[in-house]
RNA sequence: UGGGGCAUGGUGCAAUGGCAGCACACCAGCCUUUGGAGCUGUGGAUCUUGGUUCGAAUCCAGGUGCCCCAGCCA
């Protein structure tokens, strides 16, 4: 009997690439990964990430990491590195690090090539004028609800200049020569072509940009269409993998690696991860970071990877997160809940359970000495026993949560009211004789009597009470700030909203006024802590031993607040 | 009046001609020293019309809906 490991990829892409080196198209399997440096990973981009990695992975092939660097005006080294630390915090790992501007002269040389077998040719136009000669898509296109009727486009009067020609003024543009805008190097295909992309598409433009890497050597830089294919090809990358948007471009692809008669890459497409709640322009995050709405791209509330980072969300849950949704080539838009379960997932089983009080409200034991300290066992994590035990500190005075308390109960209340029996868990059990108040009628010390034959919460005569409620020894207590999050915006779709009006100003709460238990004081950054019955935290970034914050990483499911929720519409 | 892609519960993904299943969400209950975790159960889906077949989510034809494409962005 052999367990078969299950695959992480998807069957379409499984199968395409196992065909591939079945029929001889392939004898081995190299994927790459290519990010455009010119912002932060978000957890849409994982997604292809992983596709790539784990088919490399599956097929006992390599992966390579790409930086797509040729737009100068947009990129900088800050991101590469960056990306890079991303990228291995997920757990990816690649075979090397290369940039499409390696392969800036052997692409020059290529479209050398094509030039010289006529396939393509220098075009003075201007970009409105070529534009214009595009030809038009049909009415009821997003572009165009005017136009009557698809129109071909008509050929470049640069159209059919000599090879001679064409040579000479491609060396002069490569040269600097001439004006940024002025000329373009275009492939010379079909310029009435049902797939616009295929009506002779610009290779180079002219652009005097400093280039992170090259420096100023160049003054023409790639397109997208005539860079990509190729260096897949000169790296010998086998499959490359890319989102639905790439499929038009597939065919031109194809075309420029059929005139060059290079190395048979082959594309295939998945469709993107999408997520409610979460926004993946990245045009409109950089607008949140720079109108301050956000605290920077590592906000928590952000689902960029630094933010998920910062938040407490672990590699592992992320992972388990993209593989778990699966892929394929539909469009679909995954639940943020659906996140949201597997983070709770993965930090049930790892995080170590304290005690922590977010809305202090003072609770006195009557009948408790003065000056009595007691070391309570604790249990470190009820799904893993090999975590242990602690001791916590218990005394006279503890805070106990606001919520907790209620002088008069609503129906269905299990928690502390005059009158009730509760359990402090790990303590003992209290019964509520009185409250004190202020001037203006608040409750700011809730009196209770313990038993003392219930050391620990249990009751030797068998007695139950409906709820064990948590608390933090007054004196014992490290004082912290406890930051909780919500969704940032208030809509599913935050790409399609007008900015301004979707955010969400509750995303954040700061709560400075929080009593911890005293173990705490020893977290470290890369602790994952479940506070008992309110959610997972970690220490922030900015947390110091004088001043601890702590983020809440996603709360614990919470059927009391759905009970009120419903007690609300009904 | 172009080209391309995609249609399975509310959401995401399976079922590769043979009992439509899983996860999340939802609802009900059990259990509980976290109103956590866990466990049990209910409800709910093959876009549509026709065809092939003993048998169709799957194959074929037509229709419908949604998404992508006119950057010298990637």
């Amino acid at each position: 009997m052999t367990e078969e490991t299950p695959s992480k990829i998807p069957a379409f892409i499984r199968e395409a690439v196992a065909e591939d080196l079945k029929n001889g198209r392939f004898n081995y399997v190299r994927t790459r990964l290519p990010p455009e440096p010119n912002g932060y990973l978000h957890i849409g981009h994982v997604k292809a990430f992983l596709i790539d990695y784990f088919t490399a992975q599956e097929f006992g092939g390599e992966l390579y990491l790409r930086f797509d660097d040729t737009n100068p005006s947009k990129e900088e080294t800050e991101f590469v590195d960056a990306i890079e630390d991303d990228a291995s915090w997920l757990g990816i790992k690649w075979a090397k690090v290369t940039f499409a501007s390696d392969y800036f002269d052997l692409l020059y040389d290529w479209a050398v090539r094509l030039v010289q077998m006529g396939f393509a040719y220098v075009d003075d136009q201007t970009q409105e004028e070529m534009s214009a000669s595009r030809g038009t898509l049909p009415k009821g296109t997003k572009w165009s609800e005017t136009e009557s009727a698809l129109k071909p486009g008509v050929d470049s009067p640069y159209r059919n200049r000599s090879v001679e020609e064409n040579l000479d003024l491609l060396e002069r543009m490569k040269n600097g020569e001439f004006a940024e805008g002025s000329r373009v190097l275009r492939a010379k295909i079909d310029m009435a072509h049902p797939n616009i992309l295929l009506r002779d598409p610009v290779m180079y433009r002219i652009m005097n940009a400093h280039h992170h890497r090259t420096g100023d050597k160049w003054h023409i830089y790639p397109m997208y269409d005539w860079s990509h294919g190729q260096n897949d090809s000169m790296e010998g990358v086998t499959h490359s993998l890319c989102s639905n948007e790439y499929i038009i471009h597939r065919p031109l692809y194809e075309w420029f690696l059929q005139k060059l008669e290079a190395f048979p890459s082959r594309q295939i497409e998945f469709s993107r991860l999408n997520l409610t709640y979460a926004m993946m322009s990245k045009r409109k995050v950089r607008k949140l970071v720079e109108e301050g709405i956000v605290r920077g791209w590592d906000d928590p509330r952000l689902t960029t990877l630094r933010g998920l980072r910062r938040r407490g969300v672990t590699p592992e849950a992320i992972i388990n997160f993209v593989t778990s949704t699966g892929e394929t080539k539909n469009d679909s838009y995954v639940e943020m809940a659906q996140l949201e379960a597997i983070i709770r997932d993965d930090l049930n089983k790892r995080a170590a359970r304290r005690m922590a009080v977010l809305r202090p409200l003072k609770l006195v034991i009557d009948n408790y000495p003065d000056d009595m300290v007691e070391e309570m066992d604790a249990v470190n994590n009820p799904e893993d026993p090999s975590a242990g035990t602690r001791k916590v500190p218990f005394s006279k005075v503890v805070y106990i949560e606001q919520d907790d308390f209620r002088e008069t109960p609503p129906p269905k209340y299990f928690r502390l009211f005059p009158g009730n029996e509760v359990r402090l868990r790990y303590g003992y059990l209290v019964r509520c004789t009185h409250v004190v108040k202020d001037d203006a009628g608040n409750v700011t010390e809730v009196h209770c009597t313990y038993d003392p034959a219930t050391k620990g919460g249990d009751a030797p005569d068998g007695r139950k009470v409906k709820s064990t409620i948590h608390w933090v020894s007054a004196a014992h207590a490290m004082k912290a700030e406890v930051r909780l999050y919500e969704q940032l915006f208030t809509v599913e779709r935050p790409d399609d909203g007008d900015l301004d009006s979707i955010i969400n100003p509750n995303s954040l709460e700061a709560l400075t006024d929080c009593y911890l238990e005293p173990a705490l004081k020893n977290a470290s950054l890369s602790d994952r802590i479940q506070f008992e019955r309110t959610g997972y935290f970690c220490l922030d970034l900015d947390s110091t031993p004088e001043k601890p914050i702590f983020n809440r990483t996603v709360t614990l499911k919470d059927s009391w607040a759905k009970e009120q929720k419903k007690g609300q519409v009904e």
